[in-house]
DNA sequence: CATCCTCATCGAAGCGCTTCGACAAGACAC
DNA sequence: GTGTCTTGTCGAAGCGCTTCGATGAGGATG
């Protein structure tokens, strides 16, 4: 009954059969008689029997180990890494693959550690950067992966990531149903931008690419004096405007303080989006509706892409997630 | 230079040395002369060389990872969780371990999992609860462990958790030395109180325990029209409260805004202290002080027991961490 | 100068699994 | 009844590492 130190040989006996005939069993790579097939089951389940990992993956050449690599760094939003890192687990386990975690300092060594030493068969990359140095690392030792997110040059790399343009559009509707003709995208901080231009960019795009409105995108510091007073210049300079789209976790707060200050009545004379997690957007009065990162989903797409590379099976080569809107 | 398939035996080859030797100027088990150990360290570098992770654990029985097992659940808080992860990482790489990571609706199958499989050497579980399943499996399978958090019955355990007494009692004192004299403390949401009775009741005490305060101890729900309907009827019934902490997350940013509506000016004529993680109380406005969960801290604790636990060291039961004011 | 240590190194065994080739035993064709 | 396929099972080799006992080369000792 108990698990440790029942080995294949220990099943085997039990069964009456080769140890190898048991591997085949378990693993389903020759037929074996249904009755055969039956006994094993029963001895493995009596013994509560678990191949040695470290054994397997020596003789198999197969770890049954998916590494995730993520960021731990400022502007960092936690709550969706933390949603994304329990998506990947629970889908990898689907694949019957467990999650090592990787913290992005570990940098391109790190890759290459868990390369040599075959503790993984493949490997996910978070939070990816327009020009990431473990990119080319990446590229040289030809593990399997998945990034989420773009580097400049995603040439034969597999990546998936949220539709920012999409995000930005679908901010740009909200607004314009609620019959705001006169908007405004409030952004990241400079430092994002400047980090992951790209993302930035396809966001602004999406938010000015719907006709009809006045419409306009500024950066957003982080420090919520600098918030308050971004705010205020932008109703100063824009006294019609009336409807505000944030991308910028850590400000919202600050901005709906701004706005009650200048006496503007959101939800009633005044439309708020975020583009956020949900608790962002939960935990402000009132509470707002909000473009969200399907982080769930990303974790999926990105673990069950993996899988298909580590199978051998095609998948494409960049994929971009749907933003979901939710109202509040 | 790459490093996939290169073995000991490649290494040995150019280092001119038995494999064995190799094995032991790595593991440093036996005594060799300095000169051979340079040349084998140089070949090392000049392959590449790292000991394949399978192999090392086969034959060592160890497997050079630990398991961190976090709960996924409704009303945690999921940024804490990643600050704690990203410090477990870092604190076990330190030890030249990696970390693999579980979510607790694997259950108990799943510690029985990774421990019959020799995946990993030990165990870290994460927001144990008073009657938490996974306890008695764990006791069971004898797999070296470190709780966080304490569960009903904990002999024979290593539990590791914040100082929550201490905590409440550092909001006491925050409040009376800003010259509150009448306190009150906006609890975490039922659910939370019913799962973890200790860790609420020990806060409470603390909060209480600075003679000469009129305090008080609230629950408090987390929908935000019911936060304020509770921080409403606290100030209707209790006048002369000038002083406020608040220990759940989500309601924060709520409470201010009652607070606002009821004319009360926080920072001037009543004051607020928040128990819990620094976005959330960076994220309103004004920015309030905060005693924190060291979730860094804590975890390092955990993996420095575990790996203590590991060598055959000694560690103690129970270890609490103080908590931290960060003032604003 | 023979004896006994110590120190550095080697060779071989074995960890538990997968996989490959071999091989009986039927099933089928002729 | 001989020959040819399948099907189900077995035995052995080998994955890359650690570890144990053995060995040989010097030093120290008497």
């Amino acid at each position: 009954m108990a698990g440790r130190g029942v080995t294949i040989a220990d099943v085997a006996a039990r069964a009456g059969v080769a140890a190898s005939t048991v591997s085949y069993v378990l693993s389903g790579k020759r037929s074996i008689s249904p009755e055969t097939a039956d006994r094993v089951m029963a001895a493995v389940a009596d013994l509560g029997y678990h191949p040695h990992a470290g054994a397997r993956s020596l003789a198999s050449r197969r770890a049954g180990v998916l590494a995730m690599m993520f960021p731990i760094r400022d502007g960092m939003h936690l709550p969706v890494l933390m949603q994304f890192a329990a998506g990947a687990v629970a889908e990898a386990r689907r694949h019957d693959q467990d999650v090592l975690l990787m913290t992005a300092d570990e940098g391109p060594s790190g890759l290459a550690r868990v390369a040599a030493s075959a503790m993984v068969d493949g490997l996910i990359l978070m939070d990816v950067e327009v020009r990431d140095q473990r990119v080319e690392t990446l590229r040289r030792l030809g593990l399997p992966s998945v990034l989420i997110g773009f580097p400049a040059d995603s040439e034969g790399l597999t990546c998936v990531d949220l539709d920012f343009t999409a995000a930005g559009r679908v901010c740009a509707d909200y607004l314009a149903e609620r019959g705001c003709g006169d908007i405004a995208l409030l952004g990241a901080a400079e430092a994002v931008y400047e980090r992951r231009t790209g993302f930035a960019e396809r966001v602004r795009e999406g938010f000015l690419s719907r006709p009809g409105l006045r419409a306009e995108v500024r950066p957003c510091p982080n420090y919520p004096t600098e918030v308050q007073r971004t705010v205020k210049e932008l109703l100063a300079t824009r006294p019609d405007l009336t409807g505000l789209a944030v991308h910028n976790e850590p400000a919202v707060g600050h901005v709906m303080h701004a706005l009650a200050d200048a006496g503007k009545r959101v939800g009633e004379d005044f439309h708020v989006v975020v583009i956020g997690p949900d608790e962002v957007a939960e935990r402000v009065h009132p509470q707002l509706p909000s473009v969200l990162v399907p982080a769930e989903t990303l974790a999926q797409t990105a673990v069950r892409h993996l899988m298909r590379k580590l199978d051998g099976l095609d998948v494409p080569d960049s994929t971009l997630i749907e933003p979901q809107l939710t109202l509040r």
